[in-house]
DNA sequence: CGCGGAATTGACGCACTTCAACACGTGTGG
DNA sequence: CCACACGTGTTGAAGTGCGTCAATTCCGCG
């Protein structure tokens, strides 16, 4: 396996067992590395699409992907973005074709774990069960964190939840200096994650900035005030499983 | 254990074993109903408070509730509808407190499953690891449609989407009478479901009534023009895991 | 240099909200 | 048995946040 995956698997560990697990999950993984494939795909590459059947899932070491699906009026629906560490496509093995599309924003690596592994998994390890479960888990907390962002918050409040939101996934990742971020997202990008206009989207980020709340220089973002953020979003981390407990808890 | 508790298992295999692992997964749950405990509570009862610890997910039987969060703005929004033979809680085992409340609205019997019986199930059970796993895996497919409905639909998408992913989900719980069902809910419900004002959803369902393509008497719905609103809403069950395979393909 | 994608700004329209009033049924107490 | 409260449904009029359309500028890149 190559030095790659080892970071790939450092990052899973730390990503989904926080607390106690990260060297049994990375060696549980690591163990049956020889089953996996790494591949390096372009930006703009669409690695899952909606529809098609796939058996594997994905483990992304250090790119940026988001999951989306276009409606017949032709908008398209951001899900999810996802971060260095996180994984995508369990859905695709557990339903009969992939229900969203998954493509790559910048170039990424990746490692695809055949689906029948995760049987392998789910036998042999009590622990590795329990991250699957918890990845599925913390799927399900964001995407309710979504909901109530397109549905009870103005766009003002929705790109300061947003943006929060981003930075404490990335600070967990390591992958904050500061309070600042990169991030390569186009403002068409969060209005399509938000469920707003690219325009809309401009026009809030310029309130933003000039109440003094964020500032962007080009792709990097920095927060300048999180309390107030916080408190005008109704944001709280609790959700990004910073503190999940239980299931890791012996 | 209870002849209702039986109904309960036999509801819970047909909800998320409908392929081919019925008998398996209602035994395994069966084996360990001794430390289960049933409840019966009324209507409008907090089962779970955002916030709180709690050690047990639940199996609800036979009554409707929900999962909802109120923000500081005073506004309600509901993430999910819990319908006979589906289970909730899970997120509260997973997180150190519970993210939403769970609320009747119809009386209910319900049976508490101690958390640390998940660990029982994933040890033992490759069935039952794949059934938590799966009916988590679908939680993210609903709610990732919840999304897209709050963001990207109008109020007329969104009412004919609502009614027909009822309509699908009651069907496999048995619960339909042709195309008819019966469902508790309020105006204020549904428009705290769908993100919208009650009144907003009062005209709404006036025009799909002219249309002819929902009737609603009472309290009970009738899906008169399938077709029309499934194009008109981009419905598509497969993400309800009508046609869910692989975990449960041999 | 010139091209194309992204950011920016303005004018206008509309879907949905907000506020307000009223109708209807149902239960509860006098 | 009526009176009243209360929750729910219904309808109207006015306000607004955000979308749509259109034009201009900025910037990276071949």
């Amino acid at each position: 396996m190559s030095s790659i995956d080892r970071a790939a698997a450092q990052r899973f560990a730390k990503t989904f067992a926080p607390v106690t697990l990260p060297p049994l999950t990375q060696s549980a993984v690591l163990r049956h590395g020889h089953r996996t494939r790494s591949l390096h795909v372009a930006k703009g590459t669409d690695v899952l699409v909606a529809g098609n059947r796939y058996d594997s899932w994905y483990l992304n070491h250090n790119g940026w992907l988001m999951r989306y699906k276009v409606l017949h009026s032709g908008a398209r629906q951001i899900l999810d973005f996802i971060l260095p560490g996180e994984t995508f496509g369990l859905q695709a093995c557990v339903f009969r074709s992939s229900l969203y599309s998954v493509v790559t924003i910048t170039p990424a690596s990746l490692t695809a774990i055949p689906f029948d592994m995760i049987e392998t998994m789910l036998e042999q390890g009590l622990h590795l069960s329990k991250a699957l479960l918890w990845s599925a888990i913390c799927e399900s907390a964001r995407l309710g964190e979504h909901v109530i962002d397109s549905s009870r918050r103005s766009a003002y409040e929705r790109l300061s939840h947003f943006f929060l939101e981003l930075f404490v996934r990335l600070k967990s990742a390591g992958l904050t200096v500061g309070m600042s971020f990169e991030a390569p997202l186009t403002q068409e990008l969060i209005a399509d994650a938000l469920g707003l206009t690219a325009i809309h989207v401009n026009r809030t980020l310029r309130c933003l900035r000039q109440d003094k709340l964020v500032a962007m220089d080009g792709k990097k973002v920095t927060i300048v005030d999180f309390e107030a953020l916080s408190l005008l979003s109704d944001f709280e981390n609790s959700y990004l499983g910073e503190d999940a407990r239980a299931l890791f808890a012996r």
